[in-house]
DNA sequence: TTACCGATATTGCTGGACGATATTATAGTA
DNA sequence: TACTATAATATCGTCCAGCAATATCGGTAA
């Protein structure tokens, strides 16, 4: 389906957004992206995850919670301004896009 | 740049926007999105447009003007459901994303 | 020490991204 | 009727992301 091309970066977007507002896990925002009619798989969750981490958006750490093993990510400085210009950017598309409605 | 993956959907919603506001042709649209900053190289334009085509979104007609081959894309009612639906998805994603803004 | 569980990590395959290059179709010129 | 120039489309090769399925990990409790 080519919808997901189209939609993918939204769900990443909220991910950095989420990661923004607080620390996330990657089964926790899984179920979060649930919520909002998204999915996720594993394999496109985690490497995302190391991908956002390894260029500097997110920073980890792991905790153990009720016996359970969590990596708790976070948005870095970089993340936050990374947030920041995808807010631009929504705020062009929907100038651009949707107009008159 | 792992920023590419945010926002290339959204040149695609662009794309799809624009073929719902009348015919569009390869080399129009990519100056078109080059004048909202957006970049677009031939060799992902033109698989794209042809994805869109295949998929039922866009119908495309050859014409000569001046001289030159151009091949006009249309959105057809398919493609005016799918730029719905992106907007019902861009409007999600404003109320979450931007909220208190 | 083992069975289990929630969570993370990885693998193999498919297909998109993209810069570079090739191809196409016509107009203009002689 | 060639030849050239030009603008646009199409394709190629390589790299890397998407993803479902599977494996692995870390810790608890029996």
């Amino acid at each position: 389906m080519i919808d997901r091309e189209f939609f993918l970066g939204f769900i990443k977007i909220h991910i950095l957004y989420h990661a923004v507002k607080g620390p996330i896990y990657g089964a926790d925002i899984a179920a979060e992206l649930a919520r909002h009619g998204y999915t996720i798989s594993p394999g496109t969750l985690y490497p995302t995850l190391h991908r956002l981490s390894r260029e500097g958006y997110l920073e980890s750490e792991t905790r153990v919670v009720e016996g359970k093993m969590r990596k708790y990510y976070r948005a870095t400085g970089e993340g936050k301004r990374l947030l920041a210009a995808s807010r631009r950017k929504i705020a062009e598309l929907v100038a651009e896009v949707m107009e008159g409605i």
